[in-house]
DNA sequence: ATTTCACTCAACACACTGTTGAGTGGTTAC
DNA sequence: GTAACCACTCAACAGTGTGTTGAGTGAAAT
């Protein structure tokens, strides 16, 4: 298994992904055909193929490698200390990262959850979220403690929230710095903790 | 045009959009082909193309018949009277109905909204109610009159907010009564209010 | 020199599409 | 009562994209 084979993959792949985006960006995923795919990408239809089961095992393939960047940085966010920072008026500097992996993979982002493209990826993105972060804060009792608010609606809300700031700023062209991406997502956060 | 004749195309299209609302339950939308439409539902193929475009035209018809519903509830939902009776610890009738209404197109929401199925409802619903209700409460400072956060974060906060409880709600399979919805939801509009 | 590997290319059967034209049976109008 | 009307059925059509195959190319590794 020489290294050059591998690159020849890793090339070869990465032309694939990075045509499907442009095309996304133009055109609703489910108009977007294998032909399309290996015309703008200048590689076989066959060789498509022999990289990926079909355009939705693309997809799915692309949307994960997003999210494993994505929990990358999630993991170094620990909520102990994004909320002992924010009570010192302060944002945390891993949260900042968060959204300056977002800014730097807008492209992905956009696509990924545009109007027109019907993956579930919003969802996908939501359960995500859950799991690798508002999990962890509902386990702790000392951040969310809600007496009138079941908890699956603390995370919802909380969720859902994260992922409306995402889609109006990439709406917005990411016209906000991450740190007031962050800033406004902590002050969020805190509400909810008071709910 | 005889009334019977319109009695017999509304039958068959409410036959068609039943089946499919069936094969959605089960189904990704994708993978739903017309022919599966028209077995389902006992309709012939050709006649299913005398009534839609193609599959998308039928979602997108289904789409607008739920929205249209949901507007006549909205419409009735005034934010000055839902804060007077929130200012007064009650829930606003109207803003019930809401609930109420989804509760009762349950199925609908569900199908259009599900992970597998996600085909730009998400989205068209949040267009949708910014349009018919987050958008009065912004036009009135009274309501919304933030300093740290901008109108649009305001409003992608709320909405993101309301749809985040729907589909919890039925994730939950509609665990909670209608009342308790709109009560949750009204706590979530006061607190935006004092961001 | 031979094997290995990623890729190309042409051909294949298959599934679904949207359209058409002829035909059925019930309803309405004269 | 008969003629026109209408929603629908049915069978057939060309077109498009699918996923797979088998033979072949050229560069790299052994």
């Amino acid at each position: 298994m020489p290294a050059i084979y591998d690159d020849m993959n890793e090339k070869t792949k990465a032309k694939i992904q990075a045509s499907f985006l442009q095309l996304l960006a133009k055109k609703n995923f489910i108009k977007i055909s294998v032909q399309d795919i290996s015309k703008a990408s200048g590689i076989n239809r066959g060789t498509f193929y022999l990289h990926y089961l079909n355009k939705y095992d693309l997809l799915d393939q692309m949307e994960e490698q997003l999210l494993d960047g994505l929990a990358q940085q999630l993991k170094e966010l620990q909520p102990e200390m994004l909320l002992a920072e924010a009570d010192k008026g302060n944002v945390s500097i891993q949260s900042v990262e968060v959204f300056r992996y977002i800014e730097m993979n807008a492209a992905a982002f956009r696509a990924f959850l545009s109007e027109h493209n019907q993956n579930g990826f919003h969802k996908r993105l939501k359960g995500f979220f859950v799991g690798h972060f508002i999990g962890n804060m509902l386990k702790n009792e000392r951040f969310f403690r809600s007496a009138s608010v079941p908890d699956d609606y603390l995370s919802t809300f909380a969720t859902s929230a994260f992922l409306g700031l995402i889609e109006q700023w990439l709406d917005n062209d990411l016209a906000e710095t991450p740190e007031e991406m962050a800033e406004m997502y902590i002050q969020i956060i805190l509400f909810i903790r008071k709910l």
